[in-house]
DNA sequence: CTGAATCCTTAGTGATACTG
DNA sequence: CAGTATCACTAAGGATTCAG
């Protein structure tokens, strides 16, 4: 079923419907935040929640574990105590900051713009363009 | 509401936070599908159904909204019956669309990698570098 | 054709308490 | 310090039905 080559459809390539499965980890609500504090270097499980302070010591474990298990993120644990635990991108992930940080970028870029569009939609939510025909 | 917006991540840089709220929008299911499926033009509402055909046409309807609100997406109705509607990216929109891409890119190009690491993880789950010190 | 409305199931998230 | 376990709640998403 190869459909027009021309439109990127989720269903025609395989591999774009297979790039779902990585966006969605992108896309998830702290990877984004964990992968780009990683990108200065290797960072303990505690400095990490300092960092992203509004999450929960949940969902920074969940959100480690994911990543690690994607093989972006590599976790070395230091047999003391109190316990040491310390993260870090793998090449994998490292490659991935890259686009992440243009993405970031882009959406630091765009926050005003994004803002006042949502403000005017939620404002005239009769704004469609009707055009006829 | 998303008052938690008030304290944002690493370096409680204002514009870093806020640029979850853009992050939120690309990062949600569907939202990278529509916009790589209108970089290449204007498409109605049930070409983009039938690309994507294991959204559903309620999901389509509020991830059209959502871009929609956001500026991203332009809404085109045309007052004929059968109703007709097209969408097409703003300039916004087209310029996140390379960003996507990048993304995209990215993402079926390490599937492979991701997927053998997964099943790697599955595998031994006792995976964890340990290091002495 | 496009989409709104409703119901319903489940995944995601937070709060809290407990452990090596 | 770095988790795990449990409970409870919410929001996301799917299925279905109705409507302009």
């Amino acid at each position: 079923m190869d459909q027009a080559a021309a439109v990127p459809t989720s269903d025609s390539a395989p591999e774009f419907c297979r790039a779902r499965e990585v966006l969605d980890r992108v896309g998830d609500k702290w990877s984004v935040l964990v992968i780009t504090l990683l990108g200065d270097g290797t960072h303990r499980f505690s400095e990490l929640k300092r960092a992203i302070h509004f999450i929960t010591q949940r969902m920074l474990t969940v959100t480690l574990r994911g990543l690690e298990r994607d093989g972006l993120v590599t976790r070395t644990v230091y047999p003391v105590y109190p316990a040491r635990v310390e993260y870090s991108l793998t090449p994998m992930g490292d490659s991935l900051l890259d686009t992440l940080r243009a993405l970031l970028t882009w959406s630091v870029g765009h926050v005003e713009q994004i803002d006042e569009a949502r403000r005017r939609y939620d404002g005239l939510l009769d704004d469609t363009v009707t055009a006829d025909r």
